[in-house]
DNA sequence: GCGGATCAC
DNA sequence: TATGGTGATCCGC
């Protein structure tokens, strides 16, 4: 099927002669390409598919123009290559030089750090559960799939991928719903087990951590590698999961290492200069967490496919892609990375946002709902999290699947949906106004520049207060962990009296608030009389953004009067359209991920952030 | 500071 | 027929 008809000079959508569809099919094919279980597939084929599923859709047409874009900017980067490398970069290479020998004097090799991988998790808890899927294709996720066991792999399916065109690949694909309450348990349970081996490890999502056992090793006389034996073993015996780890002088490398020997296996780095040049040498950059496929690609285009090949490029590195680039490929040409490893808590949240697609939706009311029940579920985040945000971001994805955002900072740090909404929806309605024929396929909501709500944690002195998260059975307090601050008891009545202080003015606010919002307001409404100013008064009232209509501005009253309307509109809506039945009812109660999960990424996304201070 | 883009999971 | 949600960072303006 290669070329059969594919290229009908009567169809618009199909590219140009001259371009080249293997960047486009790759991109296709996904982030996950370079997971574990893909060895033996075969890759040319499984792009075809994947290719002849999408062809022709929406989001295939937006993955070609972004494969078009990307194409032209690697064009612009070599040409500047080009001029480059007419020009004297002696002073470039010298920079590039101290910069390496810089690092190098930073070189840790003391610590033992691994990083922990769950197999197929969410795939493997449903087969503890399931014995009988362990011998079927199998995979989690509705729309796309979260995770496959490796089954499923064999035929070219993986996470991120749609479901649809994963049934293609392999049409026997079972699908299972997401049960994350189930895999939270589960992920419980191994991590009452890494706590044994480091107190302190890292969490870095559901199903993957970053643990120091240079203490543990020490303790009990054993190499690491004897160790994460020990505890793979005693983690299957326990939890009747595997696990494959990771095992070298820092983050980066064990984080690496973890892939290599998937699933069920450990790979381990030794702590020498040597052995971490040479393992670095070959490794393709892709493998390197913070590498993606745009990146990948630009570096292609350069001559740069392995660690090794950033050394020769070093002195055009920082030109052509920024300094911070150019810092991290150096870190990763020596296998430099973090060695600090901490409880996840101790990281500070930058925002909370939600987010949710639907069928394309045009109609300005049925969009107010749905930023209005976007603005009701950042709510419940914000208190969950205990925030208030200083800005606030309007997110929506078009129906090309192009995104756009706008930010606004309100007067005061807002958390209630009623304030969410108000702030949100002058950003809506400029962006009705600015995209003719606006539809929507997503809607989403962000709050950054994050303020503080607990009580005893208001940020005095700008100490970064997170105390610690329920979750923590916290058998005693910190005796190991001696290194946590215990300094923010401090003015606690102060805290209390500003909290107080600040609530009133947050009243007067919002009363101001509420009189320049409402003619934003009466967007939303239909012209209604044209009478717009009387609704300023003492006892305000806010439009509901389903009927439209002025409602008492009382929280609960508000609340349960839009819900309802909410529910009459959704019952129209799942009558109009069975598919989308999960995403419009507000059942979403196993929405959230645990609370220490935070999404701490171990390292630099793309190309950016200091690791080491 | 804002908006677009990339990345991880 | 049909392609997710949350959080983070960096770049160019």
């Amino acid at each position: 099927m290669e070329s059969s008809g594919e290229n009908p000079a009567s169809n618009p959508q199909e590219p140009a002669p001259d371009e080249d569809l293997g960047t486009l099919k790759y991109q296709l094919l996904g982030p996950s390409l370079t997971k574990a279980g893909q060895d033996s597939v075969d890759q040319q084929k499984v792009s075809e598919i994947i290719y002849n599923a999408s062809k022709g859709s929406k989001f295939f047409n937006h993955e070609q123009d972004r494969d078009r874009n990307l194409t032209l900017k690697i064009e612009q980067i070599l040409k500047e290559k080009a001029r480059l490398d007419r020009l004297d970069l002696s002073s470039d290479l010298r920079r590039a030089d101290e910069y390496l020998a810089e690092l190098e004097l930073s070189r840790d090799l003391s610590q033992h750090v691994i990083h922990v991988d769950c197999d197929a998790f969410f795939a493997a808890v449903e087969e503890l559960d399931r014995p009988e899927l362990k011998t079927v294709p199998m995979a989690v996720g509705k729309g796309v799939l979260t995770t496959c066991n490796y089954l499923a792999r064999k035929f070219g399916v993986r996470s991120g991928m749609a479901s649809f065109v994963a049934k293609k690949l392999c049409p026997q694909l079972v699908l299972l719903p997401q049960n994350y309450d189930k895999y939270t348990a589960k992920a419980q349970e191994i991590r009452a087990i890494m706590a044994e081996y480091d107190p302190l490890f890292e969490s870095a999502s559901i199903d993957e951590a970053y643990l120091n056992i240079t203490p543990y090793c020490d303790e009990n006389g054993l190499q690491p590698g004897e160790a994460v034996q020990r505890m793979r073993a005693e983690i299957l015996e326990t939890t009747k999961v595997t696990v494959s780890a990771g095992i070298g002088a820092n983050a980066k490398i064990a984080k690496i290492a973890s892939n290599l020997n998937k699933p069920n296996g450990q790979f381990q780095v030794p702590n020498e200069r040597e052995a971490i040049m040479e393992f670095m040498r070959d490794l393709s950059v892709r493998k390197v967490n913070g590498v993606g496929r745009v990146f990948e690609r630009e570096l292609e285009s350069i001559g740069v496919k392995k660690c090794g090949d950033i050394f020769p490029h070093r002195a055009l590195l920082a030109k052509l892609f920024g300094e911070k680039a150019f810092q991290f490929l150096a870190q990763c040409y020596l296998g430099l990375g973090r060695t600090k490893i901490e409880p996840v808590e101790t990281h500070e949240r930058k925002s909370v946002s939600t987010e949710t697609t639907f069928h394309d939706i045009g109609d300005k009311e049925e969009l107010r709902a749905k930023l209005w029940w976007a603005a009701q579920e950042l709510e419940k985040d914000l208190a969950r999290t205990q925030f208030k945000g200083r800005t606030l971001a309007l997110k929506i994805k078009l129906h090309t699947f192009e995104v756009l955002t706008r930010q606004t900072a309100p007067s005061r740090p807002v958390s209630l949906a009623k304030d969410l909404y108000s702030f949100a929806l002058p950003m809506l309605a400029k962006l009705e106004k600015d995209i003719p024929n606006i539809k929507l396929r997503l809607l989403g909501l962000r709050c950054s520049n994050l303020v503080s709500t607990q009580k005893v944690g208001l940020n005095f002195f700008g100490i970064a207060t997170q105390p610690k998260p329920a979750t923590a059975p916290a058998s005693k307090p910190p005796v190991s962990a001696s290194s946590v601050n215990a300094d923010h008891e401090i003015c606690v009545e102060e805290a209390f009296e500003a909290a107080a202080r600040q609530e009133i003015q947050d009243e007067m606010n919002d009363l101001e608030q509420l009189s320049q919002e409402i003619p934003d307001g009466s967007i939303a409404r239909e012209p209604e009389g044209s009478a717009t100013p009387e609704v300023v008064e003492t006892p305000p009232m806010w439009d509901c953004p389903i009927c439209t209509r002025p409602q008492v501005a009382d929280d609960r009253t508000f609340n349960e009067h839009v819900d309802f309307c909410l529910s009459r509109q959704t019952i129209r809506e799942v009558a109009q359209d069975t598919s989308e039945e999960t995403s419009l009812i507000p059942h979403n109660s196993r929405k959230r991920k645990m609370p220490s999960q935070a999404g701490i990424p171990e390292m630099d996304p793309k190309q950016k952030r200091l690791f080491f201070q």
